[in-house]
DNA sequence: GGCGGGATTTGACCCGCGTCAAAGCGGGTG
DNA sequence: CACCCGCTTTGACGCGGGTCAAATCCCGCC
């Protein structure tokens, strides 16, 4: 192991962000090289999270918004009813902490469905230097806005009164999102237990145990427990017509 | 009719932000006097829309966001499967347009569901303001976050798979949104129709018409057409916890 | 390699909500 | 005032998916 030196640490630190294969997806998308290095410099640390691990939970203090690096999570909250729905399943490159900044407070809790790291990003610092940046501000929004149109994916998913539609939609967009990560549309790992997609999908999930086996026997997909395999897209996108 | 004069006509453009019912909630919210006015400045004109006008199209470029000051809309989205989905109903001192930040284009549609009035603020000045308002830039997040919070109840109703519950929890909501504006709490008039509704909640408008039936049947509401009258807010509460 | 426990699959049953159909109701128009 | 047409209500029926129950699979752990 080399020995520790501090110089090239930091020198680490404050240029991850240019190294970063997530750079045309996350923050920096569009800055140049100058204004990526304030961003760096303003990211707090970069957390490792295990399998289970919470990120931040609904009701505590809002600090600062996260970046996936790697990995993937979950965000949920309790009903006043006490009943928990799911939010949504987050890949990297999306931010995640945005609903909390109408109050002090964040209004659901996230959760890593996987080994992951997120980047911090204090949200004071953020605000500051947002005004000098210009382009950061705007990227900023688009990511917002991102967020906000993979939320009425959702809710125009949850209309759909067939569950099988509802399904070969989630698979859909998952692929799609893969895609857009450099990775393979078509063999996905999907992270979340059967229990946690059905609850995002407002289904039970023997339902959802059943509609695998049945997009299985007809030739759509393939599946082994969390791997699967789109065979057919063409005919997946039309079981998510209805 | 008094004579049409110009300093006193451009006095009340440039003031009504500062005379408007709704600045506490709106963008002028918790800022000072002289940024209030410097809103006041950016917005474009005022507009008048008839109940079915829409206020833009998917697909339209964006410029411009909209702040209702009175009346209400529905904003909705045709999925890939040309499937129509209602994805909220809108009602005043709230900001439509937030969803086309990401691209140039809008993400859905937004229709008058009854004479309403909305405020023009042209995308492009409010960037360049806002870098010297700092206030508003905060203010202007906690509308999009409370947007944000306002999806996530609407995914958290749409995972009940009971479908009185999802009606319960749509008025116990829509009461709250009305009593934040400064209205009865207990007297709804519905602005959309049945079939709006429906959509919106997941459901066929037959079932929406029964299951207003039957919460009048179990003395928790009075119904006549649009009018909802709420008698008994707790168990209103309970149907809505399945 | 054997064991234990959570995750997933599979089966049987039945109720709630979607579907189709028809009748009221009300508001706008000539 | 009478007509018309869209919105809403009400009824009958069937099936998709929820519920309960049990078997099976798989992975980590000893």
């Amino acid at each position: 192991m080399p020995a520790n030196n501090p110089a090239i640490d930091l020198d680490q630190v404050r240029r991850q962000c240019a190294r970063c294969d997530l750079r045309d997806l996350c923050l920096p998308a569009g800055l140049d090289s100058a204004d990526v290095d304030r961003i760096d410099q303003i990211v707090a640390d970069r957390t490792s999270l295990a399998s289970g691990d919470t990120l931040y939970h609904a009701g505590s203090p809002f600090r600062a918004l996260y970046v996936i690096k790697s990995g993937s999570l979950k965000t949920q909250a309790v009903s006043e009813g006490g009943e928990l729905q799911i939010l949504g399943f987050h890949l990297p490159g999306e931010i995640m902490g945005f609903d909390a900044l109408a109050g002090e407070r964040h209004q659901c809790s996230a959760e890593a469905l996987e080994a992951s790291s997120v980047c911090r990003l204090p949200y004071a610092e953020l605000e500051r230097i947002s005004a000098s940046v210009p382009g950061l501000q705007r990227q900023f929004m688009r990511l917002v806005s991102r967020e906000m149109g993979d939320d009425h994916d959702h809710m125009a998913m949850m209309g759909r009164n067939q569950a099988i539609a509802r399904l070969a939609l989630f698979l859909h967009s998952m692929s799609k999102r893969q895609a857009r990560l450099g990775r393979s549309a078509d063999q996905l790992t999907l992270t979340m237990s059967r229990a946690d997609l059905a609850n995002y999908l407002g289904l039970v999930l023997e339902t959802v145990s059943r509609l695998f086996g049945r997009l299985q026997d007809m030739g759509v997909i393939e599946v082994r427990r969390r791997e699967v395999k789109i065979l057919d897209r063409e005919s997946l996108k039309s079981v998510g017509e209805c």
